[in-house]
DNA sequence: CGCCGCATGTAAGAGGTTACATGATTCG
DNA sequence: CGAATCATGTAACCTCTTACATGCGGCG
């Protein structure tokens, strides 16, 4: 017999959830939030958001509608019940779970030798490119939650999840020059950029 | 009909190629590799690493043999073929797929007038302490790399990796720091701790 | 002798992505 | 009128974790 694993438990679930707390959205508008306002802490599928959305409403923790208005076609808006709330509370409250690491380019990294110097700083470089993108993306974010009309309790979380990144994200780079320059010296050292070049 | 999607590849797949680089190892053994050495940037249960295993040797990237030396138990050791080799090389030299963020911290301090300012520092705090364990793991990391019986090269990568972790750790502690002081401001100008202090 | 670590596996199921499928509306 | 975006879904598939299952060897 398998036991219940409550620390296991969708987070699909919740985000969605958190996600209207702010008033009554589409699965579409649900997708769009997570893009623009979580992408750097969090991310649905469309497959992912419609069943769950589904299910969420079954167990009453979501109500749903339909709207006309705006002359355009048909939507389904989905807004948070009592219970809906309650069931987000509860688990906002339990300790987070610790995320397990999965970055493949440090995995790529850590078998340089086979991968070769030169391999290695295009990776980095591509990876460097990301995160300048990103970073400018969190510069844009910021301006645009001040524009929110949401309390200013709000706006001060949703400022620190944004810094979260913003200073991840700048440690990140740093590292990245520090590895390029690490590499652009050995990858000297060991010539012509390393087992790669040898094919 | 559906495609096939060579930039989703089991990655686990070439974890343990390039994990069986350095020598014959059983799948116990990896196992081990991944928590001790690489527990920073990857993570691999044993029931993905034995399947994998088999799948892995059923297409000639790997090859095994039984070990009944030392009078313990027989172990199965796994090592590369010249395929599995070249396997690995051609997935390492593939520019590295980004990663898509989820982390349940900021995703609950996204939704932090719901969770409440006590409640969201107490996972802070949580976080907190379990960064600084991590950190300190890591500088024990360091010391063991320059033990290991490996080229100049081979310690200069593990060290690379390493560093990210470190350097990303940091950030994180700061982040920390910042982020507790400003809960702790809001939480007296908000009252008894939020939300959750209602019921 | 009982527990812990070593060692190897399998089964069930949750969770998640992508592609497929369909159709409306809007805008150039 | 064609393309992009809006909008809602389903199907297939993969990955991964957890629990189950089993048994040996060493040590206190």
């Amino acid at each position: 017999m398998y036991l219940e694993d409550m620390s296991r438990e969708n987070r699909t679930r919740y985000a969605l959830l958190g996600a209207l707390l702010h008033g009554e959205k589409s699965g579409y508008d649900l997708k769009k939030e997570f893009e623009h306002r979580m992408s750097h802490f969090w991310a649905e599928s469309l497959g992912q958001i419609y069943p769950t959305l589904h299910r969420l409403r079954s167990e009453k923790l979501v109500a749903r509608r339909s709207d006309r208005s705006g002359g355009s076609r048909a939507r389904t808006l989905y807004r948070l019940t009592t219970a809906g709330r309650r069931a987000l509370s509860d688990w906002l409250a339990e300790s987070p779970a610790p995320e397990s690491a999965r970055n493949e380019l440090l995995l790529k990294l850590f078998f340089g030798p086979e991968l070769g110097a030169s391999g290695a700083i295009e990776h980095l470089e591509g990876y460097q490119d990301r995160l300048i993108d990103q970073r400018r993306l969190f510069d844009a974010m910021a301006g645009e939650i001040d524009a929110q009309a949401v309390s200013a309790e709000q706006r001060a979380y949703w400022h620190l999840t944004l810094l979260s990144g913003q200073e991840v994200t700048d440690a990140r780079l740093r590292w990245c020059r520090k590895a390029l320059r690490t590499l652009r010296h050995l990858g000297a050292s060991t010539g012509r950029g390393g087992r790669r070049a040898e094919r």
